[in-house]
DNA sequence: AATATGCGTAACCGTATAGTTACGCATTAT
DNA sequence: ATAATGCGTAACTATACGGTTACGCATATT
């Protein structure tokens, strides 16, 4: 197996770029890889937290370690975030729109029908 | 205020799109506005769980809700995604980089080196 | 050989999720 | 006026976080 592409759990991915801390490591890790110690120096929260949040990154597979001695490098992986760039590249389209315009296309009588009509034929629920 | 830009806590944007039955509700949403009940029938989880993730959305204002009768009408707003979406861009050109030319690197004597200079002179820890 | 260092894991705690069912309050329909 | 509908919230449960301290195991140092 030379170079096929790898698909990621995107539910993985996501759940790994819900806290903070963990983003800012990925942010720490595009700088260059470090050891986990060095790591957690970066944080005001105790080494063993960052050890857990690590360990979340690694199943996310958007870090990869490798024993070096007694210290672990970490290496950023961002290939699992091409898949949360394809999610949002739906939504580009749309704040690309003028979101004023949005706003009153929504207050007007017009959307208001349409309201009307989506709950009046809801094509479903007998 | 008009059109003022607003600012949304990038925390809670990412903290939303954690969960997948919530970023499906935003895909259902891009086709259109739809009253709560509507969304929850697109759903295996009961009524009162989604009514859970709308609260969620609405926090994070990746939706705007109106009464429309005895309906609430819920509606896309994009604007939250932005931020992820700039987030995401200093990744892009690491994806773009040939991975594999990336891994022979890693795995070099030349990276092998620095990642023993990165460990020997932490430049901190006394 | 003995000691120090780097780092993951276990055990524990408080809080937030994600789901459930039961309920209540408006609004609409009869 | 009464009944039905739409939907949020409360109360409860199980699980996953995010943090802590204590511990253990390699690897390096002296």
């Amino acid at each position: 197996m030379r170079n096929r592409s790898v698909t990621y759990s995107t539910e993985n991915t996501f759940r790994a770029l819900a806290d903070p801390t963990r983003r800012a490591v990925l942010d720490l890790l595009r700088k260059g890889s470090q050891p986990a110690g060095q790591i957690a120096e970066a944080f005001p929260v105790s080494r063993p937290a960052i050890s857990k949040h690590l360990r979340l990154l690694r199943r996310a597979h958007l870090v990869t370690e490798q024993q070096r001695g007694r210290h672990r490098m970490y290496q950023l992986n961002p290939a699992p975030l091409k898949a949360v760039d394809s999610w949002l590249a739906d939504y580009r389209r749309y704040w690309q729109m003028n979101l004023a315009n949005l706003k009153t296309f929504v207050e007007s009588e017009y959307a208001r029908e349409l309201g009307e009509n989506a709950v009046k034929n809801p094509s479903s629920k007998k």
